[in-house]
RNA sequence: GCGCCCGUAGCUUAAUGGAUAGAGCACUCCGCUUCGGACGGAGCGGUUGGGGGUUCGAGUCCCUCCGGGCGCACCA
């Protein structure tokens, strides 16, 4: 248990001790951002004095009254308003020091998700064209948190679907014939030099169908080459015409059907949910040429998403796609499944700069960034750090000059630094920890036990991630963690000769930052180097 | 017209409804006879797009207006 869940836990007995009700209120324990309010500070005495109409600066004091005769407390205070804010003994912060180099890279995992299986969807890129920077911003969103839900124990799938039939991918096939045959890019449906690039790769073709169906497969993999870049790997494609081959499209409508969820009308046979709150979600799903909708594939790979007994599914969308999610929540209750373990996650579209001005772009015309341009531009870690950075919500504006021009301004090499930094100590001193006990009281400066409770952090962090999915937060971390030991590497001298067992002890810390830092880059995805 | 997302310092942005809105870049200074200066310190820079409201407390929730992005297919 971290101290954070043993304080959560401490404040609850208290608050239940003291006849106050907490039943309905969660026990909020915020890390504080200025050390005079304490390491951690609960506001749990303003919501209770809400509800039982009592004064919240008594509240306070009873709760910090009773918190106080904790061991591990060195103080609690009252302030504001009604905060209790609560001070931690430093050796608590120090013991974390031991543990963080017993359990390295186990560091910053926790047990929420043993035994349980999740699942994400991402990038599932239109293969009419190469990957677009914008859609890969999907690759690293998605491979993070699938490893955030592995550090809480959580067995993952990582899945994407390829649309490889339907409406685009035979334009496509008629385009690249009619290239093939001479005729003008410009007349074509899609242009863009990868046209050309791709009647060089398929090779012979017999008809416009085959050369689509050649063609895609071919995107496929491509795409999945940048995800590689990037250090992300699937388990497992579905094919979009696997969904029809199988009968499984078939067999889902026809759940559907014998639910009641399917009407005629035009001679196309819809989706229909009939409880009031889903009235106007009708979809088509058969054609009237009596062929199926992408949609009703996806009802299909849905339904296969939770006849797998996974207690976590998340798709990872371009926010373009919003619709498609109340039609999908609709699907899956009408099949029955569990909506409330259901996540989609919408991420704002990208969008580039050039000499400060934003450009237009459309796979249609040809006019786009690749993933694969960038990644080339920057690096892997560069780019995974700042597609990682933003919240999914917020709209990118990416810079392209800036990002050719001053890539080492990105702060992904701020926090690499600091992990260079450390393994160059490391490197030649690193086993003098080994030698027997070391006094991690020594480590007493604020420096030092900020840094400490920089560290403690990870763990929570962890565990709060696998459950907002918000994995910005780690990039922030990341910062703040490399800030803290660059501070305390200015003001702390490791070795010092004249002081055996406080070089020791400082090599613990440097070791324990070392390989929090290390797991944290982990969990991006981003190396981290031992020299840079 | 209806719906979703965004608007925070010159730029890029952070902040489970909490305390003095936090960083980086840029700009101005300062710090290596000491473990990596891709670093640290100090400064400059904010009426969180405007206006109402809810709340003990709003960048965060509600309403409204303005600005930007994206959807409203027998496309995927």
């Amino acid at each position: 248990m971290n101290i954070r869940d043993q304080i959560k836990k401490d404040v609850r007995q208290t608050t239940d001790n003291l006849q106050l009700t907490t039943d309905e209120l969660e026990v909020d324990l915020a890390r504080t951002n200025d050390a005079k309010n304490g390491d951690f500070a609960t506001n749990l005495a303003m919501k209770l004095a809400k509800q039982a109409k009592q004064n919240p600066t008594e509240i306070a004091k009873k709760l910090a009254g009773s918190l106080q005769k904790q061991g591990y407390i060195e103080k609690v205070e009252v302030a504001g308003p009604g905060f209790v804010n609560i001070f931690v003994k430093a050796e608590v912060w120090q013991k974390e020091v031991e543990k963080v180099l017993k359990e390295t890279k186990d560091y910053g995992s926790n047990n929420l998700g043993k035994g349980k299986k999740a699942r994400v969807e991402f990038v599932s890129a239109n293969p009419t064209g190469p990957l677009h920077f914008g859609n890969a911003r999907g690759g690293p969103l998605g491979d993070t948190l699938a490893r955030v839900f592995e550090a809480s124990g959580y067995k993952v799938l990582r899945e994407y679907i390829h649309n490889d039939i339907g409406g685009q991918v035979q334009k496509l096939g008629e385009t690249i014939a009619n290239v093939a045959k001479g005729q003008k890019l410009e007349d074509q449906e899609y242009k863009g030099e990868y046209i050309k690039e791709i009647i060089e790769k398929i090779g012979d073709f017999k008809t416009p169908a085959e050369a689509g169906k050649l063609a895609v497969d071919m995107m496929l993999d491509e795409t999945l080459k940048d995800c590689e870049a990037m250090g992300i790997k699937f388990d497992k494609v579905y094919p979009e015409s696997g969904f029809v081959q199988s009968g499984d499209t078939e067999r889902a409508i026809a759940e559907l059907d014998k639910k009641g969820f399917i009407k005629e009308k035009d001679g196309a046979r819809w989706f229909a949910p009939n409880d009031e709150f889903l009235k106007d979600r009708e979809t088509v799903v058969v054609k009237t040429d009596g062929s199926y909708t992408y949609f009703s594939n996806d009802i299909a790979y849905h339904k296969i998403k939770f006849a797998e007994g996974d207690d976590l599914v998340v798709d990872i969308f371009g926010a373009n796609h919003h619709g498609h999610v109340p039609r999908l929540q609709a699907v899956i209750k009408a099949l029955g499944g569990d909506v409330s373990i259901f996540h989609v996650i919408l991420y704002q579209w990208v969008r580039f700069k050039k000499g400060g001005e934003v450009i237009a772009m459309s796979k249609r015309s040809g006019n786009f960034v690749t993933a694969r341009e960038v990644i080339e531009m920057v690096g892997s870690d560069a780019v995974r750090f700042f597609i990682l950075m933003h919240d999914a919500n917020s709209h990118i504006d990416f810079d392209l000059d800036l990002a050719r021009e001053k890539s080492s301004k990105n702060p992904v090499f701020y926090v690499q630094y600091a992990h260079a930094r450390i393994s160059s100590i490391m490197a030649k001193e690193e086993s003098r920890i080994a030698k027997g006990e070391i006094d991690y009281q020594l480590l007493a400066t604020d420096y030092e036990l900020n840094l400490i409770r920089k560290i403690a952090r990870l763990p929570e962090l962890v565990e709060d991630i696998s459950q907002t999915f918000a994995v910005n937060a780690l990039t922030t971390y990341a910062t703040e963690l490399a800030d803290s030991f660059h501070k305390f590497y200015e003001n702390c001298k490791v070795l010092d000769s004249q002081n055996e067992e406080m070089t020791r002890a400082r090599l613990g810390l440097v070791g324990a930052t070392r390989i929090t830092l290390a797991n944290t880059l982990n969990l991006l995805g981003i190396s981290a180097p031992a020299k840079m």
